[in-house]
DNA sequence: CTGTTAGCGCATTCAC
DNA sequence: GTGAATGCGCTAACAG
């Protein structure tokens, strides 16, 4: 049988709420009590039913994490930021992932709530707002992450998809590059409005024209990607460098121009979304837009803990309810580099 | 305020027991009460208090997962695996990362008993066995993941390193290489150990000498891989094939055969452990040895519910305490090829 | 500052 | 088969 407070309490000589008090760190308890309830406490191997703690007081030091998947680097590295500064605070997380089907991600959270668990990140398909909203009507808190929910009550943390995908398309243009080829996410999809509306305007700040023939927007999929990029090549547009922006699809364009032995950067400068160990390795290692998933995690858990700080105060949730971006950060490698002037 | 099983109870007409005695399935139940509980338990939208739930019943419908971390793409395959299948079964994950620290994990490892988790899964340090033991005791399930651990009394899902590393020596030297390079982990490890035994057993078996001058074993990070990959270059041992078993070393070797300007497979046959995206994708394909972490993972939640299932019966852990290895694969890519024959 | 009292919501005796 | 009674271990009023 495992030691429980009124053991503790027995122990010390004090009653069971003093003891309490005193492992919580309650203001009123005089420092005698407090050092000898811990002594005791940590004499006995204490440690505190969170169970019981949690039917008790409401709070369970638990918050849940609900995304799509763990294979996306953006997913895992929130999901490990999240876990450890959310460790340091106390709270454990539990990891749900939702395969991207709303139904599960909507039976998901309710789990989550039966569970208790004083908040939620969430990744989510934007399509469970009512669901979230009764939560944090609940004094659950929480935060949707990376994509937005319409309608939702609670702070939205988000990548600065538009002006990464500004800054790379610039960073092309600026080389020099006057075709620069487009490979994004469905227009459906926010970030993937967002990164083509970041092109674009990166076109328009260059002087350049929007050429449809340059640009081809698809699912999240391997396979789109490397369709896409045996189009564009295919078309034959002069295009000397391309962006790919649709994080997925990547893993489909890079084979396709290893294979068709597109020489990088000469016969073409490529930039892509999202950092992974992937595009570091790869011959020659790729320029990319990052977009800073361990910040959105960091500042995602904060903005959790506030809330859950101060439950019951429509007044700090209405303060903190807002959107925040998290800069995305070009970083520049072989991969991009000015047009090779064929001939002179 | 949420719905209680009071309040379905009463909506019903029963009692508060025969009310919970319904929708947990109990056998003593007449069909009639149990759609007529139902039916209000639905309408009201109840949902069960698992905190109360877990106080009183011991069963927290919580499982744990302690890792190193999700960056490793195993590990990451790993924890989505366990928290898919754990769902289906009406369990919900608590993921932990240790960071590799014995003393991390200890830590989190208490805390995850502190919330009452009904069974642990531990890719741990190998050095609380002492604590898992423990737990054990006190009725909670524990499996040990891809690394073992010495005292253990708790079941015990390995990949099967030596095997898989057997194949992929004897996959290069069928081809004809008789001089193989390996790049692996320190012997201090397991896995390090068994990887390369499975290298040696299959030299021998192949009637090949073992040449240390080929041989290099260190830490698994990503410099040590790089380092390893230009010393073994300049060695100038007459190499051509190489396995590289030390999965974050990977990292480090394929750039520094990219940037040696090493054509593969035509200089060097080359062959790793563990599958991920980065090796398909790799130009060319790398052949790999999938190790089958879903697998793993899928049989780990497999014992730990067994366990759960007959948490008190130490007839029950006995007969599942041994250790397990899930299979290793060859998969053969474009990496691998017979060496070429310079001139005739 | 400390002790007493009263449950949190549920699962499980024990009666019937 | 069902209901009444009893805590699981803890925290939060309420007194003092």
């Amino acid at each position: 049988m495992s030691i429980t407070l009124r053991a503790v309490a027995q122990d010390a000589g004090v009653s069971i709420s003093t003891a309490s008090r005193a492992l919580n760190g309650s203001p009123l308890i005089s420092h005698e009590t407090r050092t000898l309830v811990e002594g005791s406490a940590q004499k006995l191997g204490y440690r505190p039913n969170r169970a019981a703690s949690a039917l008790r007081s409401k709070r369970s030091r638990l918050i849940g994490l609900v995304m799509n998947n763990l294979v996306n680097h953006s997913f895992h590295t929130i999901a490990e930021v999240t876990q450890r500064k959310a460790a340091s605070e106390g709270y454990q997380v539990i990891l749900s992932t939702t395969g991207g089907d709303p139904a599960a991600e909507q039976d998901l959270l309710r789990t989550l709530s039966d569970h208790g668990v004083d908040g939620t990140l969430i990744i989510g398909s934007g399509q469970n707002a009512a669901t979230t909203n009764g939560f944090l009507a609940d004094g659950m808190a929480v935060v949707n992450v990376i994509r937005s929910s319409r309608d939702s009550l609670a702070p939205t943390v988000l990548a600065a998809d538009r002006d990464g995908a500004f800054e790379a398309t610039r960073h092309l243009a600026g080389l020099g590059h006057r075709r620069i080829g487009y490979i994004g996410g469905e227009p459906t999809s926010d970030s993937g409005r967002e990164r083509h509306a970041g092109y674009s305007e990166a076109l328009e700040a260059e002087g350049l024209a929007y050429d449809p023939d340059l640009v081809i927007r698809g699912p999240f999929t391997q396979d789109f990607g490397a369709d896409a990029a045996r189009e564009l090549l295919a078309r034959r547009t002069g295009m000397t460098a391309l962006f790919a922006a649709n994080h997925e699809a990547v893993f489909g364009v890079l084979p396709v121009l290893a294979a068709e032995q597109v020489r990088i950067p000469d016969d073409l400068a490529l930039a892509c979304f999202e950092d992974m160990p992937l595009l570091q390795m790869w011959h020659p290692p790729v320029t990319v837009v990052d977009n800073g998933a361990s910040e959105i995690a960091e500042l995602a858990v904060d903005l959790l803990l506030n809330q859950i700080g101060a439950p019951t105060d429509p007044e700090n949730l209405r303060r903190l309810a807002r959107t925040y971006r998290v800069g995305a950060r070009l970083i520049e490698r072989a991969s991009t580099a000015p047009p090779v002037t064929r001939k002179s």
